[in-house]
DNA sequence: TGACATAGTGTCTCTGTGACACTAATATCA
DNA sequence: TGATATTAGTGTCACAGAGACACTATGTCA
């Protein structure tokens, strides 16, 4: 039994929160098919230099888009003999977070990456089923945003709790209490109140970072936002 | 550019509970690397068979132990050099859950698929890292216990409270509250208490099935299960 | 210095799980 | 036939953590 091994690819679904907006890093795809067209950062797994698919997702986010997440994790296989021209293929997706940056300039002088709305997704033509791959991510980033301090990943190195307050606020697409916020800051021991505070037109606000090799804590109880 | 393309295999971990017991489903390798020694039951993804992967692994299943799961759901994807001496590997496993049935009778005379108690498995040397991948299924089931009605899919079609309990029990390893898991019965939906009720040796007691095409609720809490 | 803005606290309510005693219904046996 | 054991199911209070929201604290700025 020899069976024809399938088209096997690694992508990237990397989230960052900017001035109130979920975005998505996308890149234009440089061959075909899908030529022009927006995608997910990835490619094929490279059995010389990746250890595992962690690896290969990590290495293609660094060389096509410069980033290098805070936070990655398998979201799903996605496989099936319609989503590429080519033939069948099998895709492991994962979905990763980073600090809000732009995109830095490449070689090209065509802008191949960049930060894409969430929202305004329907207006690109996406390549493959990228979009419904994202759409997954999403939903997954925001089940995760009830349970953990996932959304602390899309903070830079430091900052205050408001600034987390906002980003939740963001992915979930609904107010949450502060309380419970700092409850959690609390609960969770994954972040070092530092001995700088930073002004914000108001009274000047603790300043968190993360701990160093802290792990995500999962909570036991959701987070129950209500609707607006 | 092109690489070498690693092997991708499906493979499942399919888990029941009989007696009070957490069991897995291996199989006997055939095959080198590790022939004879007992394995997660899968193999290659058949692109003229599989419209996808869970396809894979439910083909796999049949082919292999005779059994359909009632659950079945993506783990996570392994990979590495070290896997399998034959090289580089990437492995989709899946977990997956069934009522308990004795395997029937294979074609072959030895025993070829055998249920094992999770607890025994340190007696058996287990092929390549399934013992790993075991663990990690068992860990994510006992997880989805605490937050889902996940274990009602290791019972037969017509169960008792009392037998949803004991599953969920032998899973997580403690005690859980009657009263908890009738409210989660009710507010699940996911259950029709029959018109039948069995006896147990006192008081009759309700028969409920799972609704047709019922899915799997989300709880907002883990139960929190102390232990012993 | 007073108005305002943002940070952070105190505390009560609300909801769903934990605990556990109590009632209900059936089998068994004297 | 009735007493007892056994398992099913209920009533209800305690408990913990989230929601709500007013209140205090500390900064900026005119």
């Amino acid at each position: 039994m020899s069976y024809k091994n399938p088209l096997f690819t690694v992508d990237s679904v990397l989230f960052t929160v900017q001035d109130n907006t979920l975005k998505v890093l996308l890149v234009k795809r440089a061959k075909a098919p899908f030529l022009g067209q927006w995608a997910l950062p990835g490619g094929f797994i490279d059995i010389e230099q990746d250890a595992n698919t962690d690896e290969t997702a990590h290495r293609k986010l660094r060389d096509k888009t410069g980033f290098t997440p805070q936070y990655l994790e398998q979201l799903q296989v996605i496989s099936g003999a319609e989503r590429d021209p080519r033939g069948y293929s099998v895709t492991l997706a994962y979905y990763a977070l980073v600090a809000h940056a732009p995109v830095k300039a490449r070689i090209d002088s065509v802008k191949i990456a960049q930060w894409i709305d969430v929202k305004d997704l329907s207006l690109h033509p996406l390549a493959f089923d990228h979009a419904q791959i994202i759409a997954l991510a999403q939903a997954r980033l925001q089940q995760k945003t009830l349970y953990s301090m996932i959304p602390a990943f899309c903070l830079p190195e430091r900052f205050t709790i408001a600034q987390l307050q906002q980003v939740i606020e963001t992915i979930i697409e609904k107010p949450i209490q502060r309380k419970s916020l700092m409850r959690r800051i609390e609960a969770s021991e994954m972040f070092t109140a530092l001995d700088e505070k930073t002004s914000s037109g108001g009274r000047l606000a603790q300043l968190y970072s993360i701990k160093a090799g802290a792990d995500l804590v999962n909570f036991e109880r959701n987070l129950m936002a209500k609707d607006e």
